[in-house]
DNA sequence: GCAATATAGTTGCGCTCTCAAACATTAATC
DNA sequence: GATTAATGTTTGAGAGCGCAACTATATTGC
C-alpha cells in the first residue's frame, strides 16, 4: 500500500467527520446542546452510579482537563449535571448526571440515532459490519 | 441494522477522528503549521495555477468564509500565501500558493504521509482498500 | 437603465478549546 | 514525619471558528 493513498485515506476519514459534525449539530441543537456536551451526557448515563471524575470524563469525550471545567460550569448552571465531592479524596469532584439532565439525553439520544440511521443509510448491514471491524482496528 | 449499532458506529467513527487529530497535530506544529492550514496549502497546491477563490476554498477544506479569511491572514503576513485580484470579477480575491508555501506544503506533506502510515499499521491493504471504499459511500 | 437580488469577502462578537501556570491535596521517599 | 513528587482541578491568555451584519460588486427582470 502506497503512502499516497493512505494519505488519500486519512483525508476521506476526516472529511467524513466533518461531514458528520455538520449533520449532528442541527438536530442536537434542537435539544439545546453541542455534540461534546451530547458526549459527556451519554458517558454520565452509562457511568456506574451515573458518576465520573472530571478527568475520566476529559478522557472520554477526547477533552483536556480544562475543557471538561468550562464545559460543565454551564451544564451545572443549567441543572443538566450537578458537582459532588469524593469522600476518599478531596481532590476530586465528581459529576454527577441529573434527572434534568438524564431526560434531555435520552431526548437527544433519539435525534443522535436518526443522524446515525441518516449517515448509514448508503452502506448495507454488511458494509456497516465491516466498517465497525475497521474502525475497531483503527481504535 | 438496529439503530443503536449505527449510534456506535457513528460514535467510533467521531473517535478515530479525534485520535487522528492528536496524532496530526505534532508533527505537523514542527513545520510550524496547524492541521487546516495544511489543508489549504493541499487544495492550493492541487488546484491549477495554485490558485483558488476564498469561498471555494472555505468549501474544500470545510471551513465558513469568515473562517478562511482569519486563516490565511497570517499565512499572508508569514509569507505562504499571497492576495491577487480576479480580473473579471471585483469581488473576488484569489489565493495562491507562493514559493515558500510549495515547499512548507512539501515538508508537511511527507510528515503527514507518515502519519497516515502510523495510523493504517494495524490495517493491511485489503482492509484498507475496503475503507476507502466504504468511506467513498459514505461521503 | 435601474431597482431588486444575489454573490464574494470582511468584521464584530461570542463560544469552545488548549496550554501553561497556579493551587490544593495525596502519595512516596528517606 | 518532613520533603519531594505526583495527581486533580481551576484560571489566565490566546488560538480557531461560526453566525449575523456590513460593504462592495455583479446579475437579473422590468
Amino acid at each position: 500500500m502506497p503512502t499516497a493513498s493512505q494519505s488519500e485515506l486519512l483525508l476521506k476519514l476526516v472529511a467524513l467527520h466533518t461531514r458528520i459534525q455538520k449533520q449532528l449539530s442541527g438536530p442536537l441543537s434542537f435539544h439545546g446542546i453541542s455534540f461534546t456536551e451530547y458526549l459527556v451526557l451519554k458517558q454520565l448515563h452509562d457511568a456506574p452510579a451515573q458518576k465520573l471524575r472530571r478527568i475520566d470524563l476529559a478522557q472520554q469525550v477526547g477533552l483536556s482537563a480544562s475543557g471538561v471545567t468550562r464545559l460543565l460550569n454551564p451544564m451545572e448552571k443549567v441543572g443538566l449535571v450537578s458537582k459532588e465531592e469524593a469522600a476518599r479524596d478531596a481532590r476530586v469532584s465528581l459529576v454527577t448526571l441529573t434527572g434534568a439532565g438524564k431526560t434531555v439525553f435520552q431526548d437527544a439520544d433519539v435525534s443522535f440515532g436518526q443522524v446515525a440511521k441518516a449517515v448509514m443509510t448508503s452502506l448495507d448491514g454488511e458494509d456497516q459490519k465491516h466498517l465497525a471491524r475497521l474502525t475497531d482496528l483503527l481504535l
